[in-house]
DNA sequence: GCCGTTTTCGGCCCGACTGTTTTCAGTCG
């Protein structure tokens, strides 16, 4: 039982709830709770069995949902949930992800047709049904059809890196309209999430009508959702979903708050607000019906009494008791980086030479870099034997002799075998200035051998890295299960470092897992595992979930001048 | 259903847009 297992349950409840017209704050406690459970690091089920008084202590949990908790845990099904089945049927609930749907009309159409799946909506919606149904006409009609259509695309989240290649030439295009003070876009991607579901657009200007104006305009719009005075939505002919939103400059500040969220963190800082008898709105904070700020976030922040806060802490994940106490991280920065450990070369699987990557990393300011091509069990990496490790050595030691200003350390990416033992033999190992660890095969392991496997390899007294821990890749290969917790703790008592691997698709450890790993004292280290020398840019993305994950410069080992590191690679 | 520097009851963030309405409900973010 997953963490997202348990969410789904308590989603599904909520969505029930709201057919039935249950008390809103009661749904609502449900989907926080849901929404603390997906982005809890820690598995909920290991929580039930072992603690459960600590199921309480999560925001949004208390002795009810618990209790409820544990049930699902347990028995893998709630009552509360079949009851409301047996009431309603589960299925009307798919009929609310289509856009235009909510619980009263979803109801409305199965109480008046009897429609209660996709396909009897869709049959409804072409013979010109629905418009019979009271409250809605043909036009509810259309945009339901439309949204059978692309229901997926909808809901389909898109990497960071491909929402920032379609933020680049929107914002180059919008530019150009007349009377924009400011820009930037908020939501998950100023929050620097991993994927993004929409990008939130938001302009300062005194007149909005050019700028909406310029904005439906975009040639790569293909479709207006809705255009009012100061909002527009629209869908990219990508599926993403982009919203423009524009405020005078006055309300910048705090429709930039507002709009960069988390949703959970705009009700906290409200309900704070609240407390000193302020009203917090996207057009700023108001005692009364007098502004008191709001053309800055500074400003916004500072009338609830905090400090600024950074976008990426923004989760309700603890940061507002932190900056009350002024215990806030400083968040590391990209330029705190000194060095890239994981990269490829053209001996595996990479396209550029070792002197090529070494060249690039020096042209970024690097001191340092290590090299580490694969291991021979990754067959279709092209991974080195003992002899192709040779060949390899030679030509760092080559480049070493050619390059100056840059240290080239000799490393590797070692495959973790299935049981737990590495694919190099001990006279390679020890030629080895840093040695990476990773798994690369055999991800159907339950849990528990998984785990086995991986804590094996990290009590291996030469190891120093444990590369993408999870082995996800986003939107293709969900992350092997894997007790992560266990592994925080031996990588602590081993003094092994865990990346966060930089890769877009696969930002692994998440921002979750490294703020636990950060929580342990466990050190971290940011790696590209650059297959060509442009991708030593994904640098950020690595940096991003860091920060996600409150980590600052000293929990990240390659912020270290290279004495530095190989004091802690020693160590 | 949760929660507490207004503390065990009585609150709970707040506003924009659409479509279908005769003044606003529903949905969305």
């Amino acid at each position: 039982m997953e963490n997202i297992d348990v969410a789904r349950v308590f989603n599904e409840v909520a969505d029930l709830l709201e057919i039935q017209g249950a008390n809103t704050f009661r749904i609502r406690a449900y989907r926080s709770a849901a929404r603390t459970i997906e982005t809890l690091a820690t598995p909920v089920a290991t929580l039930a069995r072992t603690s459960p008084e600590a199921l309480e202590e999560l925001p949004g949990i208390g002795a009810d949902l618990a209790s409820k908790i544990v049930a699902i845990v347990r028995t893998g099904r709630l009552p509360l949930l079949a009851e409301l089945t047996r009431r309603t049927p589960a299925t009307l609930t798919a009929l609310m992800r289509i856009p235009g749907l909510g619980p009263k009309r979803a109801k409305r159409i199965y109480e008046t047709l009897g429609v209660r799946t996709l396909p009897q909506l869709e049959k409804a919606a072409r013979a010109g049904r629905l418009r019979d149904v009271k409250g809605l006409g043909p036009a509810l009609e259309r945009t339901i059809l439309r949204g059978l259509g692309q229901d997926k695309a909808h809901t389909a989240r898109v990497k960071l890196s491909d929402a920032d290649a379609y933020v680049r030439p929107l914002l180059e295009y919008l530019r150009q309209a007349p009377g924009i003070r400011s820009m930037e876009v908020a939501g998950s991607y100023r929050r620097r999430r991993d994927t993004v579901g929409d990008l939130d657009l938001l302009v300062g200007a005194a007149r909005p009508a050019p700028i909406a104006e310029r904005f439906v305009g975009y040639p790569d719009v293909r479709q207006v959702l809705a255009r009012g005075d100061t909002r527009c939505s629209v869908v990219l002919r990508s599926g993403l979903q982009v919203d423009l939103r524009i405020v005078p400059p006055a309300s910048y500040g705090a429709a930039l708050d507002y709009f960069t969220g988390s949703k959970a963190h705009n009700i906290a800082v409200r309900r704070l607000a609240l407390k000193r008898h302020l009203k917090i709105n996207e057009y700023g904070v108001f005692r009364g019906r007098q502004q008191v700020a709001g053309r800055t976030e500074a400003e916004v922040f500072r009338s609830v009494g905090l400090p600024w806060i950074p976008p990426e802490l923004r989760e309700d994940r603890g940061e507002i008791d932190a900056a009350r106490a002024g215990t806030l991280p400083r968040l590391i920065a990209v330029e705190d980086i000194r060095g890239d450990l994981q990269m490829h070369t053209v001996h595996t699987d990479g396209h550029n030479t070792v002197a090529e990557m070494a060249a690039a990393c020096r042209d970024r300011g690097y001191e340092y870099l290590a090299i580490t091509d694969h291991t021979q069990a990754v067959r279709v990496a092209g991974g080195l034997a003992r002899a192709g490790f040779r060949t390899l050595f030679r030509e760092i030691d080559r480049a070493r002799r050619e390059l100056s200003g840059i240290a080239i350390l000799k490393s590797a990416e070692i495959d973790i075998l299935d049981d737990g033992s590495l694919d190099m033999d001990e006279n390679t190992l020890a030629e080895l200035d840093v040695v990476l660890v990773s798994v690369h095969s055999k991800f159907n392991l339950p849990a528990a051998a998984m785990t086995r496997r991986i804590v094996r390899a990290l009590r291996h007294p030469r190891v120093h890295i444990l590369g993408h821990p999870t082995g996800r890749l986003i939107g293709r290969r969900e992350p092997y299960p894997v007790d992560m917790a266990e592994i925080v703790k031996v990588a602590r008592e081993e003094g092994v470092l865990l990346e966060i691997n930089a890769q877009p698709e696969r930002l692994d450890l998440t921002d979750t897992h490294a703020r636990l790993a950060r929580d342990a004292g466990v050190k971290l280290v940011i790696s590209t595992d650059a297959h060509r020398v442009e991708e030593l840019d994904f640098m950020r993305y690595g940096v991003d979930q860091a920060r996600r994950g409150w980590c600052a410069a000293k929990d990240v080992a390659n912020t270290r001048h290279l004495a530095g590191l190989r004091r802690l690679l020693r160590s």
